[in-house]
Order: C-alpha cells, then structure tokens, then sequence
DNA sequence: GGAAGTACCCACTTTGAAGTAAGGTACGCA
DNA sequence: TGCGTACCTTACTTCAAAGTGGGTACTTCC
C-alpha cells in the first residue's frame, strides 16, 4: 500500500513551506491583493503598489508565474504591453491574503494602543 | 472637520503595511497557525515549528506579544514554564493563516506541476 | 533632437533577517 | 561533579533579499 504522506508546513522540507513563504512574501501579499481587484499591467502594478522596485515586481511576478497563481499576457506591440491577471487557484489565494490585508487595516488602532500599553511598561 | 484618512496597506508609509509584515514573516505565520489549534509552551512550540531557532521564536513571540496578539504567561516557577496563547484579536489573524497555511499544504501537487510546466517551457 | 514611457534584464552593492554559539540561572538526576 | 532541561539574552557572523543604477529596443510627444 502506498503510504501517500500529508503536506505540513512545520516540516522544513515539506514543498508547502516554500509555497506559503512565497505568497506570504513582502511584495506578493500585495501583488495577489492587487490582483483580485482587476488585473494590471506591469507598470500599472508598479504605481498601485507602493515602494516596490522594478526588479522586485519581476522578479515577485516571475515566482507567482511559476506556482501557477498569476497569469502573464504579453502582447506582441509596441509599446509592449503586458497583463497580469490571476489564475483559478490564484484567485483562491488572493481572496485570503486580500481578507488579511483588508482585516490588518482594520485593526491598526487596535494594534497601535496594544504596543504602546507593551512599550509603557517596560523601559 | 477632521479627515481621519483610511489605512492602506499600499502606501509605504501607512503602519498596515509594517503590521501585515509582523503577520505573514517566516516564522510568526507557523507560530500562529500552531497557537490556534491549543496554547504551548516555549519549548513545545520550537519542537513543533520544525527548523526555528531560540533566537528566531524569542523574537517572534515578542512582536507577536507587542501588537496584541500573543499572550505571554510566565509562572514564576522553577524550572521556568511559559505558556503561549492566542489574546482575542490573536485568534482572529491566526485563523486567516491557519486556513492559508491548511490551503498550501492542499496545493501542494497542483503548484509542483504548474512549476514542472513552467520550467519545462524554458531551458 | 531630445525626453519620456513601456517592460524588462544584468551587475553591483547594501541591508537586515536569520543562523551559530555561547552565557545565565536554578533545579533534578545519576 | 557534571549533564540535562527550561527560557531566554547577547554577540558575532553569514547570506540571501532587496535596493541602485545601468542598458535595451522601439515609439510617441514636445
């Protein structure tokens, strides 16, 4: 009998780890959140996502690429042009990481008074 | 009239974004996914997040303790025991990665295909 | 005839996140 | 007497992530 063996993310080697760490990444958060709203063009994407860097945004988008979660459309004109939209399982991680961020925005109050009662009480 | 502006995680500036980092770094995303499931202890939870060091879950506990989602209870007992738990808005976060993590581990064969076909589609 | 926009890639450098190792305290165990 | 456990802290080091600045190819705008 084959002993098919479940994914666990608190296992180093297990491929989930890898996964979760790449959608969890400082700029793919962002990108996914993105790109549940519309899809975007590369320099779209830029200026809607506050801070990243060229080199970032390709290189965030090339890994989403490779999952299987972001879908590139590169039309063949000048001036090139390129969509990125998300994928059927794409969208099924976005619509997660965009409830957290839209959850994290709620909640800054919340947590801003929680660190200033940590801080206050230790010098 | 005072214009109380909405947070935004896109802006660089806005402490969402700071906020959304605590959540989704390497570890803090293990360590709360594992707190939702029951409270642990320091030891326990290095035992059970596989490859954290001391320093790296020291250090998480106490950013996750700062923004209000973590509680710390130290009994001043000898050998010292601290326990880890969840504060209210602490389960609330943990149970969006939880489910994250849970979906990951899910995908797991889907993303390795996607990722077979992309690599397969340049040398 | 520049300048700017588009979507990148590449090389170089910097930063900071993480790992390694050690120390501290107090016990219990052999 | 010295090892092991528990819960950290501090100092040192490493290494990958991220930023910086350059180049490309082509077009449209001023």
């Amino acid at each position: 009998m084959s002993e098919l063996l479940a994914p666990d993310v608190n296992r180093t080697d297990c491929p989930s780890r890898a996964i979760l760490e790449h959608v969890t990444s400082r700029w793919a958060v962002l990108v996914l959140a993105a790109l549940l709203e519309r899809s975007y063009r590369f320099s779209e994407l830029r200026r809607h996502v506050g801070g990243v860097s060229e080199k970032m945004l390709a290189q965030t988008l090339q890994a989403l690429e490779r999952d299987g979660f972001v879908h590139r459309d590169a039309k063949p004109v000048i001036p090139p042009r390129v969509d990125y939209s998300l994928t059927s399982t794409g969208r099924d991680v976005a619509e997660q990481v965009h409830a957290l961020a839209r959850w994290v925005e709620s909640q800054v109050p919340t947590v801003q008074s929680a660190q200033s009662r940590y801080d206050a009480a230790r010098p």
